[in-house]
DNA sequence: CGCTCATATATCCTATATGATTTATCGGCG
DNA sequence: CGCCGATAAATCATATAGGATATATGAGCG
């Protein structure tokens, strides 16, 4: 009993952002791993925090072997990680270290990803690109909640891009890396600037030139100048985090009974 | 009832070859995802075969749900996937432009990684390269099943390299795109030649001497090396196919009533 | 007064049972 | 004689219950 009607899910289907789906009659897994990826996404559910199942179950309404099954899923993604006879955890936020290896493999993949999309794109990838630079061109920079349309924005570039090198490996390895930066967009929104929609737009026009070459070399300025900008605030909040708060060891733990007495 | 000894698994723990786990009380997940593992790579299950849940449930005498969860994390590996009210299928076996495609990939990963590792690796990781240059030495090249020894080494020495670059993302990354490569291992031991054994010498070589550019040069030269013996084999073989059997479109389906009268 | 051991409880893990959906077989109609 | 719809069965999907494990609390001993 007791079925909840919460927020309507805002972020559903952030990693799984798959072209044409049914989208109705959804199983039951997939419904709670989209809402376990907003729930984290969005920060509901804190970094190192513990997830605990059946309060999820009662939570969304749903019982517990799909719970499990959802949080199987996210694990193997990294998104959160499983200590065996303890329960689940979401994954730890990326430190600025890790943010930089990230960036740093992307550098390894993407760019030639790029030029291989310019060399190999069937037309429909093109035209999808073309489509992309429409709407983007659309949204605004200073605006407060446009960020978010910013953010989808450029996920989707970086997706159909991977998608158009025609190369499956690459594509799947490029959807897997990015899932873990969704969770940053509400730390910042400082990449929404001006000078990244440029960016965009000269990585689109190249693709669309057909120019390997000048594709390679947009989208590793991208690349760079959005670890930059990353970069740059990370260490802000490293400093801040800091100054404030020197012991802070482990996220919350309650585990055993809770009332005596 | 009736629980089965059958063959003692072989093959176990071959993704998951991380250092120092308490082996022995493994929860019946793990122990489900390692038998299924060696099922798929044994060719136990055929690559675009269907796998039921309970007949596997009986079979390894486990209960459903962790068969379920298991089948999960296969899922998310690209080993298997599943149809949604229809159940899972083993992956199908890669094409040879998948393999060229894998190979594409990890052409823009390791030789990078492995320049990384030349310049960052911990003390440690060298040593436990140099401890496997040993192992590989001693291994036969003529011999039958001394191939299994070859694989193993090799798999070992990516994984190893991938780690030792520093980071998490590039060590994660490689470790998932082997995966897919463990199932050829049956088909052909091509790759277990005096030359392949020369190539991870060198890239160790220049690993120990903490050189970046000769270690990212062998790695790469070891990748084209390897995938040009792989599309050999995979050449013939297409060739054989193509004239054997023209009509064989989908695996083994069966289900509805199976007897009637 | 501090440390170790026993007990209690919450939680995870596994098993089993029920419901939903797909697929195959059979009968009827064109 | 072939195509199509209804029925049956097998399988997947989900819910729920029971057993196992780890963690926290408190008492006893050094």
């Amino acid at each position: 009993m007791a079925a909840n009607n919460q927020e309507p899910l805002s972020f559903a289907r952030l990693v799984t952002l798959d072209e044409r789906r049914p989208a109705y009659p959804q199983s039951l897994v997939e419904l709670a791993y989209e809402q376990l990826l907003s729930m984290l996404v969005t920060m509901k559910i804190a970094p190192g925090a513990h997830i605990g199942i059946e309060a999820l179950a009662r939570q969304l309404d749903i019982s517990q072997t799909p719970i499990r099954e959802a949080l199987t899923l996210l694990e193997a993604q990294k998104l959160a990680y499983k200590i065996p006879n303890v329960g689940f955890r979401a994954a730890e936020l990326l430190t600025r270290r890790e943010v930089h290896d990230l960036f740093e493999l992307r550098l390894l993949i993407e760019p030639a990803a790029a030029a291989f999309a310019a060399q190999k794109a069937e037309d429909g990838a093109l035209a999808r690109l073309a489509g992309l630079a429409g709407e983007m061109s659309d949204a605004q920079t200073g605006n407060e909640l446009a960020y978010a349309q910013f953010a989808e924005g450029d996920a989707k570039l970086h997706h159909l891009v991977a998608a158009a090198s025609g190369n499956r490996f690459i594509a799947e390895t490029v959807e897997g890396l990015h899932a873990h930066l969704h969770i940053f967009r509400f730390l910042f929104k400082t990449n929404a600037t001006t000078k990244a929609l440029q960016e965009h737009e000269a990585i689109i026009a190249a693709l669309l030139a057909r120019d390997p070459v000048a594709a390679e070399r947009a989208m590793r300025a991208h690349l760079e100048a959005s670890r930059a900008r990353m970069n740059v605030v990370l260490e802000e909040q490293e400093r801040l985090a800091a100054a404030q708060t020197p012991p802070a060891p482990d996220g919350p733990t309650r585990r055993g009974r809770s009332r005596r007495r």
